[in-house]
DNA sequence: CGACGGGACGC
DNA sequence: CGACGGGACGC
């Protein structure tokens, strides 16, 4: 590329190859059965978006598959949202192991460490000098959940320079809204601040440990290993005053069992029970679907709002405000929720100290590779906007 | 004449 | 553990 004596037979520029990663975190790397067909791949991960590729790797005498594939979908949210929703699926009744999906790293990077959500989910803007973060948060949160807005500001003046970064909780989020915000934006993905220095997880997790016992909250990690298949769509429409809560309420214009229901949100560890409740005047479906914590709740509403049941009827799932949960802005528990990568949990804390002691001292560092993120459960007071934690 | 292009975080 | 083919290229 810098040498100067051009393209001549050896270091060919080779626009087949170079637009393999155009646009930027358009192609995912999976790591599959050995047995699994392209035909399968095209089959699960159509519904993402336009495929533009597909490549499932072979020895090149034996022909055999290692058990590797790269889907190149022609946006950048597309290959996010494959990858959010194939991870740790299996694509085969009979697979033995879930696959792997990754934003896979660009050709001429020459890399093969993981591409991690950190880099993927904060972008940064041009924005009006006169913009304060919750303009920022205006602008951006049709795109998804916005974790946090900040702006670099003058440290004496603490007027603004005119640049902002918005952190997403989903790599889908912030790639939508690099490809949809105004041009004026010129959004592009931030790069990582703190090279991670991952040796100190390991740190982290017995510090959490430690206040863990000194509060007495309950912490619940899930590894939520098995998904199911849904083209989730917005799953970003209800980012209301909605009242998280352990129950969730079902609703579908085709009526279902007990044993229907009971299949779909078992698929979310911690189900506690489920309930039809049939309206002898509609034929709708509904029921009431409880959780033996929040997090479980939280998890399921986001995977399964949106989800067909059958095919080609969509569910609906939203929290049902029973007062089970123990949060309180006044009073006693504070709720935190914790977010690593795949896994979702969910902490008590005595008092907002506690709470925001643990989300200062956890928020953003890194746990097994992955970025913590921390934040209060819920916030019923806000009086802007509230935000969905999911993920 | 008259408005484009620029761009990085208190450890 | 689990990372890079195929095709055919400018008058």
């Amino acid at each position: 590329m810098d040498e100067a004596g051009s393209c001549a037979s050896g270091g060919v520029f080779r626009p087949g190859v170079d637009s393999l990663d155009e646009p930027p975190n358009s192609r995912i790397f999976l790591v599959i059965s050995k047995y699994t067909p392209e035909s399968v791949l095209r089959e699960r991960f159509s519904p993402f978006g336009e495929i533009q590729d597909i490549w499932v790797v072979r020895d090149k005498h034996t022909k055999e598959s290692k058990g590797i594939a790269f889907v190149k979908f022609a946006r950048s949210s597309q290959a996010c949202r494959a990858m959010e929703e194939m991870h740790g699926q299996c694509l085969s009744p009979n697979d033995t192991k879930p696959i792997k999906v990754f934003i896979a790293q660009s050709r001429s990077s020459g890399s093969h460490r993981d591409v991690e959500d950190e880099e993927l989910t904060r972008i940064f803007v041009m924005i009006p000098k006169s913009y304060t973060e919750e303009d920022l948060r205006e602008k951006f949160k049709v795109y998804g959940d916005i974790e946090y807005c900040s702006i670099i500001k003058n440290k004496v003046t603490g007027e603004s320079k005119g640049l902002g970064y918005v952190r997403y909780l989903k790599p889908s989020q912030a790639a939508q809204a690099i490809e949809n915000c105004d041009r004026s934006f010129r959004a592009i993905l931030a790069e990582p601040k703190n090279k991670v220095s991952e040796s100190s997880e390991q740190d982290y997790y017995s510090n959490m440990r430690q206040e863990t016992v000194g509060h007495e909250p309950r912490i619940n990690m899930f590894s939520f290993e098995q998904q199911s298949e849904f083209s989730s769509f917005d799953k970003n429409d209800n980012r209301g005053q909605e009242a998280i809560s352990k129950r969730l309420s079902v609703v579908s214009r085709v009526p279902f069992t007990e044993e229907q229901l009971f299949s779909i949100f078992d698929i979310v560890p911690g189900l506690e029970y489920c309930e039809v409740q049939r309206d002898p005047y509609s034929n709708y479906g509904h029921g009431v679907v409880q959780y033996f914590n929040v997090a479980s709740a939280i998890y399921a509403k986001y995977k399964l709002h949106g989800f067909q049941y059958p095919p080609g009827n969509r569910i609906g799932v939203s929290f049902i405000d029973d007062g089970s949960n123990a949060t309180d802005r006044f009073g006693n528990l504070i709720e935190v929720y914790l977010v690593s990568g795949k896994n979702v949990g969910y902490a008590k804390y005595a008092d907002r100290i506690s709470a925001n002691d643990a989300i200062t001292t956890l928020h953003g560092k890194i746990l097994n590779g992955v970025r913590l993120k921390v934040m209060l459960a819920d916030s019923p007071r806000e009086e802007s906007n509230k935000r969905q934690r999911t993920y």
